[in-house]
DNA sequence: ATCGTAATCAACCAAATGGTTGACAAATAG
DNA sequence: CTATTTGTCAACCATTTGGTTGATTACGAT
């Protein structure tokens, strides 16, 4: 498998469709190294090492690091999508449940996985620059806001949430305490514990301020 | 004022004190460039040519990037803690009223001057491997903890809010709030008036919550 | 006038970094 | 078995980048 003076010799791989096994390994690695060393620190060549391959090596796969930076951007999107699929599981009961099914994934997802809200912050912050990165997070954006607004109106048809519901605007207001959750819960490592409490107050306040009768 | 074979002399500043002006405006400059194209993109001798000095003059004030960066830290802390101090203006009335205010605060901070909020996150980020940015993001954070919570303790106090209010919880939420609100307002540049609804919505939300009698 | 200091530059340097080349081996197809 | 494709490497290249050097000028103090 591997050709020229090759001293230590990758693991192998085999292809399978479309991505070969290495193939998704960088993207791997190239993650990670966005994780701990932020997109500012992520280098060819360091994640041509990590992997034990060539930098030459790296660039048939990914002839430049756009193309490398694209495709972790892709892996993340698919990252994000799994777990908004994923999110709404089998039973929805009634729209009150179904906000606290969400809230319960975000959860469990903090306290999981952090990094992947580190990762969703530094392309936030590219996206401003990266009209493909800035994509994906729009994408993102629209889908939690056409859940929400499913979730809102649903509540309101079964009378469980107030009469007098902005929607559009409760929207707005959700996504940002949820994004508000990823970042102070992501940013730092904090124990589950403490992310529960966070999460559950939230949640409560939420939920507390839908099922008001009408004040304004 | 110039020497060497300079071409297009930079425009004459002043000492004042302990920062010349011009060390002033070099700070301003990488800050802006921060903004624009993010620590990711930060380069020494861009900051020069902006400043219309040569690197090597830039060396003379920030001796290493390092150094710049640090400045660019310290600047951004000043600003933050002007924002703080200005932020909680003469007459506090009652625990809700001062609660308001904290809330108008960030709406007024966050239409003016958005790119604030983007350079706090991305500082945010480079927090978590570079401990003297760090230590700037956890004062901000121990900041807004002791504030929120002289004001939940004050409006238990005076019977505004409600009595079985678990004071560290509502803090951590109120501030995952809050940056939430600061993340979604500012990464994308959004119209002043989504903004203000977006924030009151949340206030209504916490001011809601926090004053209902015990619900458990 | 002179001396020292603050501020500035052109030119240079070394390292890092993204990327290329040409060869070569291993697997695969014919 | 041969030809082709796929995967891999060592060595190289050009540019960028942070940083240094040594000279030069302006200015305030003496």
């Amino acid at each position: 498998m591997n050709g020229g003076g090759n001293t230590e010799p990758a693991q192998g791989f085999v292809r399978n469709g479309r991505e070969t096994s290495r193939r998704r390994q960088i993207l791997e690695i190239a993650y990670g190294q966005i994780v701990t060393r932020g997109f500012e620190g992520l280098r060819f060549r360091e994640v041509a090492a990590e992997a034990g391959i060539n930098n030459a090596t790296l660039a048939y796969y990914f002839p430049t690091k756009e193309a490398l930076i694209e495709g972790v951007t892709e892996l993340l999107g698919e990252r994000l999508q799994a777990s908004q699929v994923r999110g709404d599981e089998p039973a929805p009961g009634n729209a009150l449940e179904e906000m606290r099914q969400m809230f319960e994934g975000l959860r469990r997802r903090l306290t999981q996985d952090p990094s992947f809200f580190i990762v969703i912050t530094e392309l936030a912050l590219r996206a401003r620059r990266d009209p493909a990165v800035e994509s994906i997070g729009e994408r993102r954006d629209r889908f939690w806001e056409r859940r929400l607004t499913r979730i809102l109106m649903r509540g309101m048809e079964e009378g469980v949430f107030r009469a007098d519901l902005e929607v559009p605007c409760a929207v707005l207001a959700l996504m940002a305490q949820m994004k508000g959750l990823a970042q102070h819960a992501a940013m730092r490592d904090r124990p589950a514990a403490e992310i529960a409490m966070m999460v559950k107050t939230v949640a409560d306040q939420a939920e507390g301020w839908l099922t008001t009768a009408g004040s304004g």
